[in-house]
DNA sequence: CTGAAAGCGCTAACAT
DNA sequence: ATGTTAGCGCTTTCAG
């Protein structure tokens, strides 16, 4: 098989184990030429360090866990992929699992990403009070950074968007284009971003004079649109949607009702999905910063993951970092 | 910390660490007692084994990888999902990566899989011909099986959908609803799919007598649908896309166009997306058998993990598994 | 049936 | 600068 040990390498250099661990790792002080030589026989016999033995030793897996509510959700898809790049450029894995919104399936991935002794954890939150605890506990045993949403205040280290400044551009904008009545369709309180756009959204129209005819709040998904739609009375100038699944179900399902967009009616979702340049019209939507999301997350992670262990140790209430990123609104045709 | 290890159990429990290994893992001759107490004192300490020391010990870290072109794709993310799930229940666990239709990034993730010490890998493999070689080296040192695609004939297990039967279902359907002329969008001759659902299509329709009035191959993606619609000359009974993201662009693309579907002109899509029941009109596709998919790969990658290690070994040309499962078309407002 | 002991592959003191 | 050695947490012979 190819499983050359260190073992080997140091045989075949003839150099003991820890001068070759030493030469591979450039942990310690070894002549150039050793290292240089050790180097050599290690590649021409193929050495791979086994990331199991080096993990056992050093107490650290260089693996990290995602945990996510809906892998599907191609939000967190791609959120998920620039993360793997993040840690790959680092030497480290990624572990993924998703919560299925689930809270008893959320532990019991923390736990087992414990088990694995993951370096630490980024997580989507399923649900904004009823993770709150659980993810509290996680905090104080091992590194973790709560991506895009959180479970409650002051809970645990945080990155996302400015929810707030999005919805703000986005009604502003529907504005500018004459819009005096909107609609709302958002997700729920069960989510901190649910919560976040919905009030923006409401304090942004009340400033600016808009008649909000009606709302409805369920999940991010599409069924939600759909729905949102069909409970929508009377046709406002625009239905302002809470993100881009939603923004899909209410376009197609305002089609199916006959409605044309933009001429009678504008939508707008947020994220910034590709599929939302697929779709006629295409949609106009707040784009999110998904590489620098990703890039922050990490950074934020692996600073407590160096900064030592649990931030929560004693200190009780460490201050936890939160990370807002400004999204960007792209006008498509669903608004003109 | 949390951090209790089988000695502190095993002293806790009055017992030695061997005994309470075997104890805790039921894997040697206990006395039922002995086993009874050592899992409650196990419990009231919240003993967590460490899966690290337990995958050096045992030469096998119960995490498999998973290795995807793109992870943003939604078909892979459902499939991602499933397979989760089906190894959660086996006490596994799972490491994902995508090599972005890369084979340098695709080797790379390889080899980092290895060091990991992976017990397999289940791969959808980026190109047909130029992925070959390297999976074929991959599957001679670890349990490996390929999921939706395969890089080429008897190359490794192969795990997939009867590609031909369900092209033979969409066009048959098509020509009962009095189509007599088809235009094909697919993916390129880089992947298995394309190539067997593109020649399939062109066998079925020869045999109806159907008039086949262009094709454009590209990739498996949104914009190939859209430039396939550009690039189409005359308008056809019928647009038969290889797979829903094709068919997604295709038909924003067509209304962009001016045509309307189904009026003008029918959709078809491949692989039973949520997605294609939430545009307007909701698309006819092949549904995907993902959860069979899934816990069909999985069996065929523990199957070659228990049957020892490397199927490859001596034989040269041992028996490739292929297992080909049946989908099903779910017609829908496109194409009526 | 249970205890003692030998490592899995690697790193980090501690010697030399 | 390099060699030696002691484990990381666990499983698994091998004795008893």
């Amino acid at each position: 098989m190819g499983d050359v040990t260190l073992h080997d390498v140091a045989r075949a250099a003839g150099v003991s184990i820890g001068t070759a661990s030493r030469a591979l790792t450039g942990r310690g002080r070894v002549a150039a030429a050793t290292v240089e030589n050790v180097r050599e026989v290690a590649k021409s016999l193929g050495y791979k360090p086994n990331l199991i033995g080096q993990a056992l030793r050093r107490g650290r897996a260089n693996v990290v866990g995602m945990l996510v509510p809906h892998l599907e959700n191609p939000f967190f898809a791609g959120i998920i992929h620039e993360i793997e790049e993040q840690l790959f450029s680092r030497g480290a894995q990624l572990l993924v699992a998703d919560s299925r919104w689930d809270p008893a399936r959320e532990e019991e991935r923390f736990r087992i990403f414990r088990s694995t002794q993951v370096d630490g954890v980024i997580v989507v939150p399923a649900w904004l009070d009823r993770s709150a605890e659980l993810i509290r506990s996680v905090r104080k045993i091992m590194p973790l950074v709560q991506l895009d949403r959180y479970a409650g205040p002051g809970v645990a280290e945080f990155v996302g968007v400015d929810n707030g400044d999005g919805m703000k551009q986005v009604v502003e904008y529907l504005h500018g284009r004459g819009a005096r009545s909107m609609y709302f369709i958002g997700g729920d309180r069960a989510t901190s971003t649910g919560v976040e756009r919905h009030e923006a959204f409401m304090a942004i129209s009340k400033r600016l004079g808009i008649r909000v005819t009606g709302e409805y709040r369920y999940q991010f998904n599409f069924e939600t649109g759909i729905s949102g739609v069909e409970k929508m009375g009377e046709v406002p100038d625009a239905v302002v949607c809470a993100d881009d699944l939603i923004a899909l179900g209410a376009l197609g399902a305002l089609n199916r009702r006959g409605l044309r967009v933009p001429e009678d009616v504008m939508v707008t979702g947020f994220d910034g999905l590709p599929l939302t340049r697929v779709v006629e019209p295409q949609i106009t939507t707040v784009c999110q910063p998904t590489q620098e999301l990703a890039r922050s997350a990490v950074n934020v992670l692996y600073g407590i993951i160096e900064g030592e262990g649990s931030p929560g140790d004693e200190s009780g209430n460490a201050d936890e970092t939160a990370v807002r990123l400004v999204p960007r609104l792209r006008a498509a045709g669903s608004t003109r």
